[in-house]
DNA sequence: GTGGCCCTGTGA
DNA sequence: TCACAGGGCCAC
């Protein structure tokens, strides 16, 4: 479930409690959800010592950048959790991983929690060479491919140049929307809310779209990407922040989980369908098919 | 391109 | 009790 925006609110509450801490020790509980880079048990071994220089974002991934060269990667994909405890919080049966930090006077929290019911979610250990911190890298065979793949920021790339990654594209646009490969961070929360704003059908092929549309939509992408981010997120279900606090962008929802309800628009009844596998709230009036 | 799979908590 | 939620991956 979290998005880019939500992703990006807990990368800030996360950010300075954790930025030049040195990690003390980490327990897995679940070897499962450690993938993709360094084993579990190499990754226990390796830890101790190093400290977390920075914490940012990329897509829907959470990065904490170490010293020598290593990087925590974690995908929460929908019910993953980083969360700081208080000092009494016990890990429960969904704490996968708890990392400890060294004593600081100055920061209170000294553990991470990465939580996971539904265990989707994992945390990667990987060197610079994996995720292409230098062009070199990005060439080399070491990438890690999920990473290369990646499309572009959406928050740091002009419409115009989103857009154009739609250009000959026979797909349904929210399938596009959803690629990863063609940007990168749009879920199937704001697919929904940018292609209702746009007044396009989900299920449109994205060569049915005019330049204007297709710019269109990627301006409306940008806008409930950052109205999201406004708001800490959005909160259904689990997701909450670093600190266990709730979004509010839920409450701006115009289109998805509003299946049957009334167009905020036209008031005629949103219809739920599927498309790309996913459920896909429309208003048929608005959001006509080209 | 589509659909099944992974997995478990939630709500009808 | 069971359908449903869905990101990424894999086989079709």
């Amino acid at each position: 479930m979290p998005e880019l925006p939500e992703v990006e609110t807990i990368v800030r509450g996360l950010r300075p409690a954790l930025t030049g801490r040195r990690i003390l020790s980490l327990e897995v509980r679940r070897p499962g959800s450690v993938r993709h880079g360094l084993a579990p048990d190499a990754l226990v071994r390796t830890l101790p010592g190093r400290t977390i220089l920075a914490v940012r974002r990329r897509a829907k991934l959470a990065v904490l950048d170490l010293d020598g060269g290593l990087h925590l990667v974690f995908h929460l994909k929908m019910t993953g959790r980083l969360h700081l405890p208080g000092p009494e919080e016990a890990p429960d049966k969904h704490t996968h991983l708890t990392f400890t930090f060294e004593q600081d006077r100055n920061r209170s929290q000294d553990r991470l929690f990465f939580r996971d019911a539904r265990t989707f979610g994992y945390c990667a250990a990987l060197d610079d060479a994996a995720l292409g911190v230098t062009a070199m890298d990005v060439a080399s065979q070491a990438a890690w491919p999920f990473w290369r793949s990646l499309g572009p920021e959406p928050l740091e790339t002009s419409p115009e140049i989103l857009a154009a990654r739609l250009e000959g594209r026979r797909g349904r646009i929210k399938a596009l929307l959803l690629d990863q490969t063609v940007l990168a961070g749009v879920g199937n929360i704001y697919a929904d809310e940018a292609l209702f704003r746009a007044r396009i059908h989900p299920a449109a092929p994205a060569d049915a779209l005019s330049r204007e549309q297709r710019e269109e939509l990627m301006r409306q992408v940008q806008a409930v990407l950052q109205q999201g981010i406004d708001c800490c997120g959005a909160s259904i279900r689990d997701y909450v922040n670093a600190h266990g606090d709730a979004g509010a962008f839920q409450a701006c929802f115009q289109a998805y989980g509003r299946g049957g309800q009334p167009c905020v628009a036209c008031g005629q009844p949103l219809r739920k369908i599927t498309v790309a596998g996913r459920a896909s709230v429309h208003c048929p009036a608005c959001q006509p098919l080209p």
